[in-house]
DNA sequence: CGGGATCCGGATGGATACTG
DNA sequence: CAGTATCCATCCGGATCCCG
């Protein structure tokens, strides 16, 4: 019934393998939405401590979602950038917000007008 | 420059608290591949418990992306189903299974062919 | 068949303090 | 500013056994 061949190396996995990790997809976004610097992503994240931001940043790195970029005069000043495969997670992302938008029938996280706004910021950002 | 009022209920958080644990979304795709029982959805996963299956059943049910079907005239027979929430996720799913199939371009997973393939039964399963 | 109860060890998260 | 070094708590996964 499930397709085995599917299920052994399910592209659908291979993908979660990625961004299943608690902070990943929330620093993916920060970037799409501007943020490069070890300080702008601890913005807004209380209790997302050095060392546990650090290893993500390290690991979604070697996954080459990122690119760490260090200035050569001085290499105190880092940035990430997304690469063109952290790039390509735009859709997943695009589809991640849309699902919480469609599913609040009632209006209950978001206004109408609202929704109607937040779909055009991320259709921005994540769609050009 | 990070708009702040997203952050602070993003849709793509909101969405991440569901399905971001470690067995969702396998076993989402698998009721969508038809699987609807505890011991099908232990196929194939050699290292889940059932505690542990049984635990992230009962949260996708709190969730509202499955619902728990019991026989009336047997109490032991019980199957699993998508609620109309959890079909909403169809779109998540064939982009995350998409980014893979896109991202292998060195055809390191799977051969152009099965590509074709697997497009076909994805979007076959998931956007009916 | 569909779980519940228990136990254990490792991984993970977070706080805090410190450094070039 | 961009981390590293510790330490601690917790959670989580997995194994095993059991039950109606």
């Amino acid at each position: 019934m499930v397709e085995k061949f599917i299920i052994k190396q399910c592209p659908i996995e291979l993908t979660m393998k990625l961004i299943n990790k608690k902070w990943v997809i929330q620093l993916i976004r920060d970037m799409f939405f501007g943020a490069s610097r070890f300080n702008e992503f601890k913005e807004n994240k209380p209790n997302l401590s050095n060392k546990v931001l650090s290893n993500c940043l390290k690991e979604m790195e070697h996954n080459n979602l990122i690119k760490k970029i260090v200035d050569e005069e001085d290499s105190t000043n880092i940035e990430y950038k997304l690469t063109e495969k952290g790039l390509a997670l735009n859709k997943i992302l695009y589809e991640l917000a849309m699902f919480s938008l469609n599913m609040d029938v009632d209006n209950e996280y978001y206004s109408k007008e609202d929704k109607i706004q937040i779909e055009k910021i991320f259709r921005n950002q994540l769609m050009k």
